[in-house]
DNA sequence: CGTCTCCAGGTTTTT
DNA sequence: CCTGGAGACG
């Protein structure tokens, strides 16, 4: 905090390498000045790596690299939102617009609105009729949309979706897509011909899932070397933060961008060739994704593929305690397989260690709501010191509950997204299909939503036409209107219902002037709000929540904090381009809830331990610590290397901790899948996580159980805090 | 044919 | 607790 002041305060605009070098220490320095060439940093935790690379980024600016030749990559939004606020203050009143600091997968869907159309068509068969080709409007499905496709995939192969998996089959497509798994080599052919279906059925309806923002790319580039080079041109300096986390094929985009050659260059034709200005920074004992396909030997391949790297090695951990340190090195150095590294604190000492154990995971919830109120009292903490992790997400609604109940603002992230609510979910599935009609899960969405008489029947009927002419059901719906037009009102094809008939219409009418409304120019949030009114969707809710008109309310006051948003977005000088394609680009990548920054501030932060990956906390509880969360049995069912990953996820949770940490867990537990010894319905018996005992018993503190005594302390404290701010003084620093 | 109601089931982590 | 699917009802 101190340093970025002290650049705001000697010039923004020619920050002298002097200034650097009071700020960073010799190796962070080396890292922020090395701009050339390829740069490996192993950047151990709170050794100051998003420091060092929003630094690095300030440098470039200074040194009149322009923004638009930068590309900062990171993994989640949160992270690179985060990147580019700490850029921008260290660049103040400068405006960024054309610096690209954006996920993978952003930045996919970036170079995909520009160039897709560049793809050739898919492989087919000689005879089969022509498929559909990918348009720049195309829509992006998530998770739920994927599990849609893919259960109509299962129809259409004739297949019962009975007894299969589809959360499964899901990460089995995505195995197979992004090349970890092949047909008949890990990957069950069974399945193949329904991938293909399903893979048919994107083309179909011009949708990409994720997976397709990062293979596509690949693709494009290897077909059209034209395209490929004109981003490597205009790309000369790459950075990849939490590179222990990228994938295969996040590495091969990479390495194709910071090449311009499809083929990694062969040592022989390096000679002489200038090599790419990429820096990469990482650390393998907090790779925490490998599920979802991250590779740290990426770090292994990085130093064949640039040759000459300068390695760098960040080891002075300026976050935490000695304590906390230690505790953490403790836990890792149970690993095998690690980056040889000595993480060391300048911080000596600090508070032991805290464990306790609740009966319940109420009382556990209560106590850490409880200690959170102590602390801020009797040390003076704002309620933004405190981090609360879990390891999954549904270990969060008690905590929620209990801070809820002590009155303790927080903020959670990492929770299911506002987009993925069902109101929400409805309103954006509208702007899709008018974005793009060709969405058949998006349309089927849709289509009777609100209600409109258009039911099952009708839409198998459509839906069998659209197959049988390879088409999606919108052009399955325009030509069986063309064709009824031009037989004189006379056709069988719409179902012999006059209404239905009507309502189809209508429902295409809709779509329609939709399409040229919100395609026009004006404001997005305005036209959104029009269509929540013609669309009548208030008196849908009303009348689908009938006994419950809280419910109505509240999701259509969620309806209203879109438009909001839209608004906001909109007004945002930051946003260059305000229309339907950008906005649905940008919210479409949103699976999370990320918090709102400004709002959350002051708050007590709860998230799952990925979600905090890269944040900080003065004071940080571990909550639900027990056997079968973390390490996770679901995870430990998946073998091999999995405990390592579990026990580096439980490192990546203490080293969030800055002064004092406190674990938790309870005997027992409500679970909906009882272990074998259940007392009651739904209950286990739960023991400590096994990775407590990895920490050097010397550090940890047994907690006593709260008990009523303390909370009227608390409340004797909490008296005591509001003399002081009656009086003046603060309360935190 | 479309809608309503009841019942079972249930996501480890994220794009 | 909330969602989604299956079956009954209008």
């Amino acid at each position: 905090m101190r340093s970025q002041r002290f650049l705001l305060g000697s010039g923004p605009l020619f920050m002298a390498k002097a200034d650097f070098s009071v700020e960073l220490n010799g190796p962070q320095l080396e890292a922020v000045t090395a701009l050339e060439g390829p740069v490996l940093i192993i950047a151990g935790a709170g050794s100051g790596k998003t420091r060092v690379i929003t630094y690095r980024i300030a440098r470039m600016l200074e040194r009149g690299i322009p923004q638009q030749a930068i590309l900062a990559l990171t993994f989640t939004n949160k992270a690179a939102h985060e990147m580019e606020r700490r850029v921008r203050e260290l660049s103040p009143g400068k405006p960024l617009r054309n610096l690209t600091v954006s996920t993978f997968h952003a930045f996919g869907v970036r170079i995909l609105r520009e160039d897709i159309e560049a793809l050739g068509g898919p492989e087919q068969d000689p005879g089969e009729a022509v498929r559909p080709r990918y348009r720049k409007n195309f829509s992006i499905y998530d998770e739920t949309d994927r599990t849609e496709l893919i259960k109509e995939s299962l129809r259409e192969c004739r297949v019962s979706t009975e007894g299969v998996d589809l959360y499964k089959l899901g990460q089995l497509f995505s195995d197979v897509k992004t090349g970890r798994l092949r047909w008949g080599e890990g990957a069950n052919s069974e399945f193949r011909h329904i991938y293909e279906e399903y893979q048919y059925g994107l083309q179909v309806y011009n949708a990409l899932d994720f997976d397709d923002l990062l293979v596509l790319p690949i693709k494009l580039f290897e077909e059209n070397p034209g395209v490929l080079e004109k981003y490597h041109r205009r790309y000369r300096y790459i950075m990849v933060d939490e590179f222990q986390d990228t994938s295969l094929i996040q590495y091969r985009l990479l390495r194709m961008l910071a090449w311009g050659t499809a083929e990694p260059k062969q040592a022989s034709a390096l000679a002489g060739a200038a090599v790419p200005n990429v820096c990469v920074v990482g650390d393998d004992d907090q790779s925490i994704y490998s599920w979802r396909g991250a590779n740290y030997e990426n770090l292994l391949m990085f130093e064949q593929d640039f040759p000459g790297v300068l390695e760098i090695k960040l080891e002075q951990n300026y976050r935490s305690t000695t304590t906390i340190l230690e505790a953490a090195n403790g836990v890792i150095s149970n690993n095998s397989n690690r980056k040889e590294k000595t993480l060391w604190s300048g911080n000596s000492g600090g508070k032991p260690v805290e464990f306790f154990q609740s009966d319940t995971e109420r009382e556990e919830a209560e106590s850490i709501a409880g200690n959170i109120h102590r602390m801020r009292f009797r040390e003076g903490r704002a309620w933004g010191d405190f981090g609360i992790l879990v390891r999954t997400n549904s270990l969060m609604e008690t905590i929620e509950e209990a801070l809820l109940a002590e009155n303790i603002p927080y903020r959670v992230s990492g929770g299911t997204s506002f987009f993925q609510r069902k109101e929400i979910k409805d309103l954006l599935s509208y702007l899709r299909v008018v974005a793009n009609p060709r969405d058949d899960v998006n349309l089927l969405r849709i289509i009777n939503t609100p209600r409109r008489g258009i039911g099952k029947t009708a839409i198998t009927r459509i839906s069998e036409t659209a197959r049988k002419n390879h088409s999606s059901i919108w052009e399955a719906l325009e030509r069986l209107n063309y064709a009824r037009r031009h037989a004189g009102g006379q056709s069988s094809l719409f179902g012999a219902e006059d209404q239905e008939k009507n309502e189809l219409e209508a429902f295409m009418a809709l779509i329609e002037s939709q399409r040229s409304l919100m395609l026009g120019s004006g404001s997005l949030s305005a036209k959104v709000r029009d269509l929540v009114d013609k669309i009548d969707y208030w008196s849908y809710l009303v009348s689908e929540f009938r006994k419950n008109e809280k419910t109505a309310k509240w999701k259509y006051l969620n309806i209203e904090r879109l438009i909001q948003a839209i608004q906001d977005w909109e007004k945002d000088e930051d946003t260059g381009d305000s229309g339907l394609y950008a906005y649905l680009n940008r919210v479409s990548l949103i699976t999370r809830d990320d918090g709102d920054d400004e709002a959350g501030k002051g708050k007590v932060n709860l998230m799952t331990i990925h979600a905090a990956k890269g944040l900080e906390f003065p004071v940080v509880f571990i909550a639900g610590a027990e056997e079968g969360i973390i390490p996770h049995e679901r995870s430990l069912e998946a073998g091999e290397g999995s405990i390592e990953e579990e026990r580096r996820l439980f490192y990546v949770a203490i080293t969030r901790a800055r002064d004092k940490l406190s674990i938790s867990s309870c005997r027992r537990r409500k679970r909906f899948r009882p272990g074998q010894n259940a007392p009651a319905e739904g209950i286990t018996e739960t023991a400590p996580s096994p990775f407590l005992a990895e920490i050097p018993p010397h550090l940890l503190e047994y907690g006593k159980e709260e008990n009523d005594d303390e909370l009227e302390e608390a409340e004797a404290l909490e008296l005591t805090g509001r003399m002081m701010r009656t009086f003046g003084l603060t309360e935190s620093s």
